[in-house]
DNA sequence: AGCCGACTTTCTGTCGACATGAAATATATT
DNA sequence: AATATATTTCATGTCGACAGAAAGTCGGCT
């Protein structure tokens, strides 16, 4: 005999969901900087928050952690990953190799399908920019070059990169309120120049567009940076 | 076969040791090959094998899963991830790439102590290949170049190329009664010509012997693979 | 006899509760 | 008063149990 009389406040939940949608909101809330860096990520408020057991939070967690989105502490705190001030030319580094590798691969194997998705990011880009919102215009362009990435096919790259396009994204919008809209109005054209070269096969190009807009980028975060005298202080967040 | 002198009552077992115990073994005998890819992960063993509840089981399979060690198919069996031999080019450029960025990076950062460590793992390296010890020889070598990475100071460029060596250690394992003496020789003769090279922060130099050993060590995949049948009949194990 | 559907099995996903260890607080001592 | 120590607090680590979902099993039907 079933004991399933189901109560009054039904479990209404599919089964299998509950990991995936504290990790995807949590993982969007640390990118947006919704939650800031360093602070405290409590099991019971999420438990509380997201109506279920603090075993699937759990889960999540594990889960954003082994991303380095988060940092736990054993027996302690857990909390939103720092951004590392400390080690940004490894970031940097990383970063410009990864926009090389990855457009040089799409520019040799990309597919007709691959370049529609490459212009469809442009065109949601370019919108973005023209509408002014910063935010959108940060994820936007983080979508664009994954699938760039995605293009070449090379699974290991284009996992590194959006992981490493996510943590820009996290740096960036710390310094969203300093966007003047010269820059994005240039990386437009850049994009553009850069699905032209895709398409046309020409790796060269495309890999002296991908150094030239890496470059633009570093630049950028590292003029936000030094103009921003929060960092002399606390140089870990 | 370790341990396990505990049984009895006590639950002798540290507060928060339970998870990283399970994930290290577990990831040293996927890594190993001790568990085939593609077989079954039962929790209800694990449960039993480890002394442990499930739950502390469950995350470690999670943190496994977001390194792709294992696959889990929603509410069905979770596996050892297969070895994936469509996607081997991808494999096999990445791997160069970090081969060569790697040592770039150590070549041009090295300091004393890291130069210690990389000879260290050398030695360890050449007493295997000595001892004729496959298992050991592949192992020492990824912990090699490791070091090499580690020298670099780029930890997204280590993580990256120590995930590649892994995968790069279960498809060798897959050959190792195959492994002949004449390769192994030759790699501990690259390896010093790199810690050469490192010393002497050449970064050209360098750059030109990781290219020829990563070719070495594509090849000597692809000529396992190649003369195995095995490939023609389940392409993905 | 063969195909379809309900039952059973056996996993995984989720839950609530307890144990433990570290920070925070209160207390005692020099 | 300041430091060292005992106590409280409370978030985390772990546990055992229940519920839901597929695969496998068995019996009924045309």
């Amino acid at each position: 005999m079933r004991t399933g009389a189901k109560t009054a406040t039904g479990p209404e939940r599919k089964r299998g969901s509950g990991v995936s949608t504290v990790y995807e909101t949590l993982r969007r809330e640390i990118i947006d900087l919704t939650l800031a860096p360093g602070s405290p990520i409590d099991e019971a408020h999420l438990s509380e928050r997201f109506q279920m057991s603090r075993t699937p939070i759990r889960e999540a967690l594990v889960r954003l952690a082994s991303e380095n989105l988060i940092v736990t502490l054993t027996n302690r705190a857990t909390v939103v990953a720092p951004i590392d001030f400390l080690n940004l030319s490894a970031f940097f580094d990383a970063l410009t190799l990864m926009y090389r590798v990855t457009i040089r691969e799409a520019a040799t194997r990309r597919d007709e399908a691959a370049l529609d998705e490459i212009r469809a990011c442009q065109h949601a880009f370019a919108r973005s920019v023209e509408a002014g919102d910063a935010f959108d215009m940060i994820a936007t362009n983080r979508d664009f070059h994954v699938a760039i990435a995605r293009a070449g096919g090379n699974g290991y790259y284009t996992e590194l990169f959006a992981r490493l396009l996510d943590e820009g994204r996290r740096i960036l919008r710390l310094y969203y309120s300093t966007f003047n809209d010269v820059l994005p109005r240039r990386y437009v054209v850049e994009h553009d120049e850069m699905i032209e070269a895709i398409a046309a096969k020409d790796v060269e190009k495309a890999d002296a567009l991908a150094i030239a807009h890496a470059d633009q980028i570093v630049r950028q975060i590292q003029s936000y940076i030094s103009a921003d005298r929060r960092n002399s202080n606390s140089l870990v967040l």
